[in-house]
DNA sequence: CACCAAATTTAGTCTAACCTAAATATTGAT
DNA sequence: ATCAATATTTAGGTTAGACTAAATTTGGTG
């Protein structure tokens, strides 16, 4: 029914639902910076894709777009392709971690509706993918999801990590390293106000590990509270 | 090492080494048909690719191209991905025999080295597609093949399917249907001299199957020398 | 051996998506 | 409230690969 839409046009539709996530409208340079293109193309494109028929974006000049009801279906099929295919080749293909992003991303524009459904019958019909994000069901409702940053953690809190932002192959290598992966219990030990660092100790894990804001901002976790000792 | 090339471009010069497989030279006709473009494209195409630095085919003009061993060497790499990828398909993920070249056609372009070695390690470096066409091995050497036509048997001949050639996914249905497949042993019963159409047993099936020369062409077999009976 | 049909090439357009450079709009700090 | 810094848009150009229409070459036949 839909499709003739080219790999370009996918991208962007992606990209905006990342950035929409986060917050209100994306905007011109956060676009071009995703996607490593120049703020001019970015220009054209929006305009061009808000002019379709229907709109796929909502745009308004200078302060950015917003997904139209039609353009975010069209992302989050693309993101279901591209969350079903990491796992897919995480778990049917033994690639590591770090490695699935960058080859879905190829893939998630040529694969068929028939390749889909094969691929999550042979995994379960999943809802997470190997970094823990959120695959949309086949009818594109997108799972619940832990919104709480690790950046926003103190001392004495605990949880479990839920998802880790993908797109940074060296620092999935070195978080998987320290155990830092989906399901993992921590506590946090430390937090140091002046450079915004956080001790972790992960659960199991020999030695505590310190990340830096940069890293804390791409990790979503779940609260444990811990017991009252009244 | 290589790669920074169009899907375009691996396009021709997997069509360019078939058509060469067959005859001398392929022609710009016979390259446009196959792709589905006119032969003004074909023309604008190929010069470009003898052009190159190293060029990948040796043009002469109005006489076709054929491939040099650089573009060779590219053309094999393509059918070694789209190859492996149908037998993927087929064994892995449960296609069907007619489903698999038409996703092949698409995901040859954009599957890394990576995905080429972990799917043959699962496959365990096969040397044959679900058609029966011969894999390029890792290191491009093309498998031993049948080259005898089906249409060339006459009665009481014998010989095993050994490759059926793909892209006509309605024909490889109808010959699935009849047993028709790779390593099915058969016996020619009749040829109709006037229409090419050949009558044939397959093993183990209940009633023969004519095939007209449409379809006899499309198929190569290994002859079974029938036991003397002096 | 000349001529016609078929095959091929040339010439000129078009679209998608990118780019650079220049112009303009927004925003935040004084 | 102004102005500089930043963000965005416009204008114009490039490349890849396709297209149509017109010109040319080739080859087979009378």
């Amino acid at each position: 029914m839909r499709d003739e839409l080219t790999h370009a046009v996918e991208d962007y539709l992606k990209i905006i639902y990342d950035l929409t996530q986060s917050q209100g409208r994306a905007s011109t340079t956060q676009i071009a910076t995703a996607l490593e293109v120049t703020p001019a193309s970015v220009t054209g494109m929006i305009k061009k894709l808000a002019a379709t028929c229907p709109p796929l974006l909502e745009y308004q000049r200078h302060r950015g777009v917003v997904l139209t009801p039609e353009g975010e279906k069209i992302a989050l099929e693309i993101i279901r392709h591209h969350r079903l295919l990491e796992l897919f080749l995480y778990e049917t293909l033994g690639y590591s971690w770090d490695e699935v992003d960058a080859e879905a991303d190829r893939l998630e524009h040529v694969i068929s509706e028939e390749f889909e459904s094969r691929i999550t019958a042979v995994l379960g019909d999943p809802t997470h993918d190997p970094h823990g994000d959120p695959i949309p069901s086949p009818d594109l409702e997108m799972p619940s999801h832990a919104t709480l940053c690790l950046r926003e953690l103190r001392p004495k809190q605990s949880g479990t990590i839920q998802r880790v932002r993908d797109g940074d192959a060296e620092l999935l290598r070195f978080l998987h390293a320290h155990g830092v992966v989906p399901q993992a219990g921590f506590t946090v030990l430390a937090y140091e106000p002046f450079d915004g660092n956080l001790t972790l100790q992960i659960e199991g894990r020999p030695a505590p590990v310190v990340l830096g804001p940069r890293v804390t901002r791409q990790i979503f976790v779940e609260r444990i509270e811990e017991e009252q000792i009244p």
